[in-house]
DNA sequence: CCAATTGTTATTTA
DNA sequence: ATAAATAACAATTG
């Protein structure tokens, strides 16, 4: 499920853990999740420490803890992070477990396309600042975004959206939105695109992770009771998986097929296949 | 049984 | 060599 601000609102519900400190690391070695790391360095490292503070970046999450402890989250198709009570027993498809005096800090993950990180050290590990800067950063120009289009030419516009190297947080149901806010057709080879497409394809990159991350995630120190409780009915997003939905702009049927690799929606009436070199 | 799933990566193809 | 397409990963649901 998580994408940008899915992810923001799933680090958020951990912050609740700031400043307190680990008593107890559960996790069972050998799961997918801890794939390329040493579980054993893991509960050296986090048990005692204090959690200090988290950020995100693209679907990353990044947990930091006292004593220059490192813990890296991506929650893969369908991770989630919940805040449980002290008494709680771990359930299927808990993987890991951060106990603390007052709640338990669970990862969950069914599929398990998620995994965890770690990293002792002074300073921040690579596979943290190795990832690309933020879509509501200033480094993401119209510029840059021009530059990469020109680079991935002949590939669909839908499907370099995905790319996290210049789109980081952007996932299936965000493409699907930005490109619909755009009126781009997703079937549009990347290097087809007008100037006036780029810069509004620029533009909309944006506006949805601005609003994405306000509504789903929540304003300040708000965390909404669950992800989707303030999306507007007017987003893309609710219709694209209605059977026979409509397009809440222009009231005509969307349109549902795979483009590069994944389902994608759009709106016929509003997205036009045109002048795809 | 078949097909589907909001992600990433390795492999294959062009 | 580079970039695009495809397969694979795993679990669950309809």
């Amino acid at each position: 499920m998580p994408e940008l601000a899915e992810v923001e609102f799933f680090r958020k519900r951990w912050s609740a853990g700031h400043s307190a400190k680990v008593l107890t690391v559960r996790l069972h070695e050998g799961k997918k999740v801890f794939r390329g790391c040493d579980t054993g360095q893991i509960k050296r490292g986090l048990t005692g420490a204090r959690l200090v503070g988290s950020e995100t970046a693209a679907k990353q999450m990044l947990f930091r803890f006292s004593g220059s402890n490192w813990l890296g989250i991506h929650l893969g198709m369908s991770g989630e992070l919940r805040v449980e009570p002290p008494d709680y027993r771990a359930t299927t498809h808990d993987h890991f477990i951060l106990v603390q005096k007052l709640r338990q800090l669970v990862f969950n993950d069914p599929r398990m396309f998620g995994g965890v990180l770690f990293h002792h050290g002074k300073a921040p590990p690579a596979w943290w600042t190795k990832i690309a800067p933020a879509i509501l950063s200033p480094a993401f120009t119209v510029d840059a975004v021009e530059a990469f289009l020109r680079r991935r030419a002949r590939a669909p516009i839908k499907a370099v959206l995905l790319m996290q190297e210049r789109f980081p947080g952007v996932g299936n149901w965000m493409a699907d939105e930005i490109l619909w806010r755009a009126a781009i057709h997703p079937k549009r080879l990347a290097g087809s695109l007008s100037p006036a497409e780029v810069r509004a394809l620029h533009r909309e990159c944006r506006k949805v992770c601005r609003l994405a991350l306000d509504t789903i995630a929540g304003k300040g120190r708000y965390l909404p009771a669950n992800l989707n409780a303030h999306i507007p009915r007017s987003w893309l997003f609710w219709h694209r998986w209605e059977d026979g939905g409509l397009c809440p702009r222009t009231k005509k049927p969307l349109h549902r097929e795979e483009v590069g690799g994944r389902t994608t929606c759009w709106s016929p009436a509003r997205q036009k296949l045109i002048r795809n070199m």
